[in-house]
DNA sequence: CGCCTGTGTTTGGCTCGTCTAACTGTGGGA
DNA sequence: TCCCACAGTTAGACGAGCCAAACACAGGCG
């Protein structure tokens, strides 16, 4: 049943030509899809092939109970998507369209019903002017460096803990031991031994051992760069 | 430069390999990416022919510092953004994955520092306790509805408002105009007129009349079928 | 009525990513 | 030392998705 991303990209533009109250023609898909319309042709050969569409040589182009039911739920999930980038991310419009292009074949039905909460939580939040939102904001309108994970830092190197990319015990421990974002690092070193090395580094002024599940479940910003 | 997302995949895996402290082989790295070991050599060739690593025949596989760049990156936005689904939006696991396996290789790295800031923020009021924090993953573990946009409800339906999907100008126009979640419309009819359609129904007992571009921006909860 | 314009189709060809099946190299043990 | 098991490669094929160029059709206008 799994169709392919571009399959379901030219139902759904289908559905838009459609909702824009126009019949879609071969030309019209052409350019929303940036394609040329010999490629759209053999498009719809395959479409109406798997039964989503209906469409004879020359004919009009005409979406199945099926194939609109499939396009709408794209649809839907590429507007939300896109809502949720740019409103709640702040991505621009152009790279919001991008990533929920991708992302829009990807996510299942209950994926989305809990993304929507996230949103509609969101929006809520905004509408009753929760002050921790525009702290939220503040922060992401300023540059944020991008971490490192410890594993792959240079010999001698250090920084400042970023996040804990771990679940489960493996996060409870770390936790237990002090990691967490804001704590210095420094004298990182990987030395043979385990499989996948041992690293050995400073914090609090102890000296620490880590395997690599560790290692690379702590993310570090670099300190600045001379 | 843009290389193909499978491309990203084959590079990703590579540095997996090595960080976990082995040398990549064709067989380890046709187990990881589900593919054939012809497959891998197929892609081996064009990786070399691109400059991202080195191979010869029956040699080794190294990474090239190009190619161990773009893995990282890559790299850093897999762990980054399943850590995301996972932690903050509550995906599964394997959910997380598959969302982040395909945008890992559509976003850009203002875009990762957007997200990074997101995230970042988030799991600091998490470690502060903000209670609007537990408010939220509350509404998340309950199922949430999925709207529809108003333009494809059936003539006669109506329902609950659920979002505004707009920007700017229509978003302040529709907000001006008493639209915002929890309010009801009733009584949806679609007739021709404008191109796209022209939609009436009722709102607060009164009739109002919308394009296309305003029907698709609103999106409604479907009231339960019976 | 016939012609022209523009819409839609066909053909042939390309790349990428994948497969199966057959082949070739390599290194460790008897 | 030689041989075998397994790692890696090559050959040949396929489908999806794309293109350019040539062709076929349909509808409006003179």
């Amino acid at each position: 049943m799994s169709l392919t991303a571009r399959v379901e990209d030219y139902l759904e533009s289908v559905l838009e030509i459609e909702m824009s109250g126009d019949i879609a023609t071969v030309t019209q898909l052409a350019k929303n899809l940036g394609v040329t319309k010999a490629t759209v042709t053999a498009a719809l050969k395959r479409l109406d092939d798997s039964g989503l569409l209906e469409h004879e040589r020359y004919g009009d182009v005409m979406l199945t109970a099926a194939g609109r039911e499939k396009a709408l739920a794209v649809y839907r999930r590429h507007e939300f998507l896109s809502d949720f980038f740019v409103r709640i991310l702040g991505f621009t419009r152009e790279r919001a369209q991008n990533v929920a292009c991708v992302m829009e074949h990807e996510i299942d039905e209950s994926t989305e019903r809990r993304l929507a909460a996230f949103t509609d939580a969101l929006a809520l939040a905004e509408r009753n002017g929760e002050a921790w939102l525009d702290e939220l904001k503040g922060r992401m309108d300023s540059p944020h460096e991008l971490p490192v994970p410890l594993c792959l830092m240079e010999d001698g190197s250090g920084g400042v803990i970023a996040r804990i990319t771990a679940q489960y015990e493996l996060r409870k421990r770390l936790n237990a031991a002090g990691f967490a974002p804001g704590v210095d690092i420094s004298d990182i070193r990987k030395t043979e031994g385990l499989p996948g090395g041992v690293f050995t580094f400073n914090m609090n002024g102890m000296g620490i051992r880590f395997g690599i599940a560790e290692a690379s479940a702590v993310w570090l910003y670099q300190p600045e760069r001379v």
